[in-house]
RNA sequence: CGCGGGGUGGAGCAGUCUGGUCAGCUCGUGUGGCUCAUAACCACAAGGUCGUAGGUUCGAAUCCUACCCCCGCAACCA
């Protein structure tokens, strides 16, 4: 045990307010990595932001102030959501810093064998400063539908990685499971996609369509193309090359993304580390999207949803609940505020909440706060550690709270409140009902085991209210009920006052 | 014939690889029970020809064939 691990999140572009995406790639990463940790392993946890490419600049523009300005003022909102969503990262990057730039030119350098001058032609839109693909115009009739002005056949002078190269090797090392991608169908998706092979990917600008990017060496006309630029993080945070340590960690073993940027994770990126000579990651995590009600999330349909809203409106772990049980962890998921409601009330609230509650109520009443000695629980726990291992996570709360059901429908047969009135014409009764309700903690001791990946706040206060063998009140309840989207169903039965 | 995923009670999903013990789970609804608890908890019930049509088989949600519908992707915007 106590072995080094390692896992990364992808890097946002810092040219807009984060999301529910972003946030979605740090609550993932960090269930992992407080699942680890819990287990006894050291875990390094990498996040950061992505602060080059044209438009970052031309936001900056927008705003009239240079691009570091800009981003300088933009990365804070990442990292606050990071440090919101409880995330307890261990490094941050970003792309602007001084060593993050030198080693990113020192691993261009490093892949001068499989770096080559080529010419890149296609449609370009001026308004855009951007290239789009023969589709696309094709698509767009040849005209750009953003700037309503017609695309021009333009060619330039870039550098090209050799990715074609590494195909086979990619191939391999995929279908081996020596670089695993869950879940299995976007592995297939991907291992099609190359199914002809990669292409290579150009990998530079000339600087006069790109300005705000990592200066090749050697090349004062050329600026590096964003991903090599960003793609490098995941080795130049941890100190690559000239910093000592990066090889205790390195390479990570989980690699959190979103299934929109598996193509680069799994294609440039091992062709990259190819290049350098270093090994693949053990495994990409590859996420889906959040949808609203059905509808792909989006600023023009208005029906962006603000993760701090959420957390500010029901807490830090009713958010963290949410997203790891209601969104599956490997596949497409749908929010919406009713949703989000009813499982906080009913969930939340009526299974754990209460059955809290109940417990150290009773415990309280009948014993004067004195709990005894909990025995260890005889819950099978190997569904949850396997949906754990592969990860799961909404598998894995769903066999927490099958235990939580269990205990609530324990309490229910033995009935502890009967046998508490039996106390004055029965000796056994007292030894009886303190056997009860230790079993009970210790069923609520191992689910707050079972929280601490998930609600970290939920499952201190569990272990501080059991743990000490005399019950310490909390302030409140846990989840208390929340009625602003769904309709509150007490109002109907509250009689009207006299 | 571009590629991938999917169509299972009102909603969301599991089960399909390895045919039978599969029609299951959660939410919602109804009835009953209970009172330790956050108007909570527990039990029971209603509700599905498992997208459509064929086929294989003693037997198919599960295998085969055809078709219909939905969603994502289609490579240098991150």
């Amino acid at each position: 045990m106590g072995k080094n691990l390692y896992i990364t999140t992808a890097i946002p572009y810092v040219n807009a307010k984060p999301h529910i995406g972003n946030a979605l790639d740090y609550l993932l990463a960090d269930i992992w990595a407080r699942y680890q940790k819990q287990n006894g392993h050291e875990v390094r946890f990498q996040v950061g932001t992505d602060e080059h490419g044209n438009k970052i600049a031309a936001k900056a523009q927008e705003a009239g102030i240079d691009p570091k300005t800009y981003t300088d003022q933009m990365y804070g909102n990442f990292q606050q959501l990071m440090t919101k969503v409880g995330a307890e990262f261990t490094d941050f990057v970003r792309t602007t810093d001084d060593h993050h730039v030198a080693a990113v030119q020192y691993i261009w350098q490093k892949l001068q064998p499989y770096i080559y001058k080529g010419t890149y032609e296609g449609w370009y839109c001026v308004g855009c400063e951007a290239f789009v693909t023969d589709k696309e115009a094709a698509t767009n009739n040849g005209i750009c539908p953003d700037h309503n002005q017609p695309y021009q056949r333009l060619s330039e002078d870039n550098y090209y990685l050799k990715t074609s190269e590494f195909t086979d090797r990619i191939r391999d090392a995929i279908e081996s499971g020596k670089m695993k991608i869950e879940p299995e169908f976007r592995k297939k998706e991907f291992l099609e996609l190359i199914k002809d092979g990669l292409q290579d990917v150009s990998i530079s600008r000339p600087n006069k369509h790109l300005s705000w990017g990592v200066p090749v060496p050697g090349d004062p006309n050329q600026v590096m193309y964003v991903w090599i630029d960003a793609l490098a993080n995941y080795i130049t945070v941890l100190g690559y090359p000239d910093r000592d340590g990066w090889q205790e960690y390195w390479p990570a073993d989980v690699q959190v993304i979103g299934k929109d940027i598996l193509r680069f994770h799994a294609g440039i990126w091992p062709a990259m580390l190819m290049g350098l000579d270093l090994p693949l990651p053990k495994k990409l995590l590859v996420h889906g999207f959040v949808n609203v009600g059905n509808v792909k999330m989006s600023k023009s349909i208005g029906n962006v949803v603000d993760p701090n809203e959420l957390i500010d409106q029901y807490g830090l772990d009713a958010f963290r609940y949410f997203f790891a049980r209601h969104i599956p962890t490997l596949d497409d998921g749908d929010f919406t505020w009713e949703k989000f409601e009813t499982a906080y009330n009913t969930e939340l609230g009526n299974d754990l909440g209460n059955v809290v509650s109940r417990v150290s109520s009773m415990i309280s009443r009948y014993q004067a706060g004195v709990i005894g000695d909990a025995p260890q629980p005889e819950h099978d726990m190997k569904p949850y550690r396997q949906a754990m291992d592969s990860l799961n996570f909404n598998v894995a709360l769903d066999e927490v709270w099958l235990t939580v059901r269990s205990l609530n429908q324990y309490l229910e047969r033995v009935k502890p409140w009967e046998v508490a009135k039996r106390r004055d014409t029965d000796t056994d009764a007292e030894a009886h009902l303190s056997e009860i309700l230790s079993q009970a903690v210790g069923s609520l001791l191992q689910i707050g085991d079972l929280l601490v990946p998930f609600l970290p706040h939920t499952a201190e206060i569990i272990h501080k209210t059991f743990e000490s063998g005399v019950i310490v009140p909390q302030d409140g309840v846990l989840f208390p009920k929340i009625y602003l989207h769904t309709p509150d169903p007490r109002a109907k039965n509250i009689p009207k006052p006299e």
